[in-house]
RNA sequence: GGUCCCAUCGUCUAUCGGUUAGGACAUCAGGUUUUCAUCCUGAAAAGAGGGGUUCGACUCCCCUUGGGACUACCA
């Protein structure tokens, strides 16, 4: 690695094409929000035709979480966001691939000494020996007094022989960034525009941490520049410490890269950012819940995005974006996470998709075991009758794991419900009873061929009820579901099917007797 | 506290100096309907405030206010 020379600006552009990533710390599940930020940057790849890379920052030692990089990836590779170089899912397996690899962070250590040690050799970084305690107490200080708290530049200032005595002594310490103050910083950001911050702002920023991982802001900027990355799209919470980055880039002479900061999303409160506790925030908890893969990209996609020009569209495939993604739709604000719109988007879907493609869904993630289907009569757990029962909950379902809740009469033998609810308004006993009978008689009638039409079903039984159908179709639908509330009696027959359909009658007739 | 960022209906947003400020979710009211849901129609709902610039500002500039991010040997 000792050929490396800090004015090497070669890697960048180099084909025309853009080279983005999307770099996460594996610290357990993957949130919402950085799947959108992953997202904004996959799309802008693949709309210029450009490469998308997944980078691992694990620098942290005290935050690493078992399997959590494998989760991510999984995930990530889940929702449609693969990427094509880095970290990545191939067939089942987690590997590496691309040729500027290592891409877990952890794995680049030697690369990371190699550059602070250029920049210490060149006065642009120092070493630090204090320890904690003198760190606390002077930021205590200095917030006492209303100043920012900032490194005083004391080992800056340090004798020669008394740094190498303390080098040689192996005392512990980490390399800090020497920041001169006084410049003004000044970048444009991709979606917030001129940026300024004065470098009196900037503290002498950790680069190296005393175990020897370099901190986020060296290895940022030594991958994204050693990785060929053109252009960094973000979280909007590193927008203050862009300054810090600009400079690294100057000290070794490198290229800067585009760069814009996204807003972050905000939970219902539209104060904070979202969290756990407003309802969800990791990925995964929303495909448990039963929310669609595309519903999340395509809602979240559009939380901060949108195609501009005034198009009023809002439902777009992943395919669809990657077409027409331009960093211009990219909004400035934070968005509020609003459940209601993602339960109409959901349910939206569900509307839309083909009923075989809905059973296959719903099957995959494991709704139909739900105890309510799973203590059914077993000619309740066919996929016959899950499909009938699914072709009738399609128009309400706003969520998989929905499916049945609101229509448990289609998984019990034996319905219990109270009497009263059988008849229509003010109706007696025998119009009920009438009603039934008369229902009974057409429905025995019906043969098999007839059964599968609901259609036909339907139009005997709305002619059979004439002018007084609430007469005629409550107190059978009451008998077929136990419920005042329910599909129409045509769908639940049709789901039941004639012999569970004329038992259910009867048991309400008996009730009545 | 300091620095930076942000600001159109309750929410997501369109508008890129001239519009009755449009759409969607949610809400409300009708209609369809045996109930629920769906579906259809309609209503209510916004440029934070104050200064400029301009013939003309939601749009450009400044201030105020409000909100957010950051302020670690975490990312």
């Amino acid at each position: 690695m000792s050929d490396i020379k800090s004015t090497d600006t070669t890697n960048l552009n180099q084909s025309g094409k853009p080279r983005v990533r999307f770099a996460p710390s594996p610290t357990g599940y993957l949130h919402v929000g950085s799947l959108r930020t992953a997202l904004y940057n996959y799309l802008f790849a693949k709309k210029h035709g450009g490469t998308y890379v997944l980078r691992i920052e694990d620098t942290d030692q005290s935050r690493l979480v078992e399997d959590a990089m494998e989760r991510l990836v999984r995930s990530l590779a889940h929702m449609g966001v693969n990427a094509d170089e880095g970290v990545l899912l191939d067939g089942e397996l987690v590997v590496e691939k691309g040729e500027y690899g290592p891409y877990q962070q952890s794995h680049r250590l030697s690369i990371y000494r190699q550059y602070v040690d250029e920049l210490v050799a060149q006065g642009k970084a120092y070493p630090c020996f204090c320890t904690a305690e003198r760190l606390d107490t002077m930021r205590k200080e200095m917030t006492a007094n209303k100043q920012a708290p900032k490194y005083d530049k004391h080992c800056a200032n340090l004798a020669e022989e008394d740094v190498k005595a303390l080098l040689d002594a192996e005392a512990p310490h980490v390399i800090r960034f020497n920041v001169t103050p006084g410049e003004d910083i000044v970048f444009t950001d991709l979606v917030r525009g001129e940026v300024k911050i004065n470098t009196k702002e900037v503290d002498d920023q950790v680069l190296l941490k005393s175990d020897g991982f370099p901190t986020y802001h060296l290895a940022v900027v030594v991958d994204d520049h050693l990785m060929g990355i053109t252009h960094i799209l973000r979280s909007e919470e590193w927008l203050p410490s862009t300054p810090k980055h600009i400079l690294l880039y100057k000290a070794f002479g490198w290229k800067m890269p585009e760069i814009g900061h996204v807003s972050v999303i905000l939970g219902p409160d539209g104060k904070k950012k979202l969290s756990k506790r407003d309802g969800g925030a990791s990925v995964d908890e929303f495909l448990e819940k039963g929310y669609l893969e595309e519903v999340l990209i395509n809602f979240l996609v559009l939380l901060g995005w949108n195609p501009g020009g005034g198009s009023t569209q809002e439902i777009f495939s992943l395919s669809e974006l990657e077409s027409i993604f331009d960093l211009k739709g990219l909004h400035k604000a934070g968005a509020v996470f609003d459940h209601k719109k993602l339960d109409w988007m959901n349910s939206a879907y569900i509307k839309a998709m083909p009923l075989d493609e809905l059973y296959n869904r719903i099957e995959k993630g494991g709704w139909f075991a739900k105890d309510l289907v799973q203590f059914a009569p077993t000619d309740m757990q066919t996929k016959e009758y899950l499909l009938k029962v699914l072709a009738v909950e399609q128009e309400r379902l706003v969520r998989l794991d929905m499916f049945g809740e609101e229509n448990p009469f289609f998984f019990q033998l034996e319905l219990s419900y109270d009497k009263g609810i059988l008849a229509w308004k003010q109706n007696t006993e025998e119009m009920t009873r009438e009603a039934l009978e008369k229902a009974f008689a057409i429905i025995e009638k019906f043969t098999d061929a007839e059964w599968v039409d609901k259609a036909y079903i339907e139009s005997v039984l709305l002619e059979a009820a004439g002018d007084k159908k609430g007469d005629f179709l409550w107190p059978l639908r009451v008998a077929l579901t136990g419920a005042e509330r329910s599909p129409s009696p045509f769908e639940v027959l049709y789901v039941l099917g004639k012999d569970h359909s004329l038992e259910r009658i009867v048991r309400a007739l008996a009730m009545l007797r």
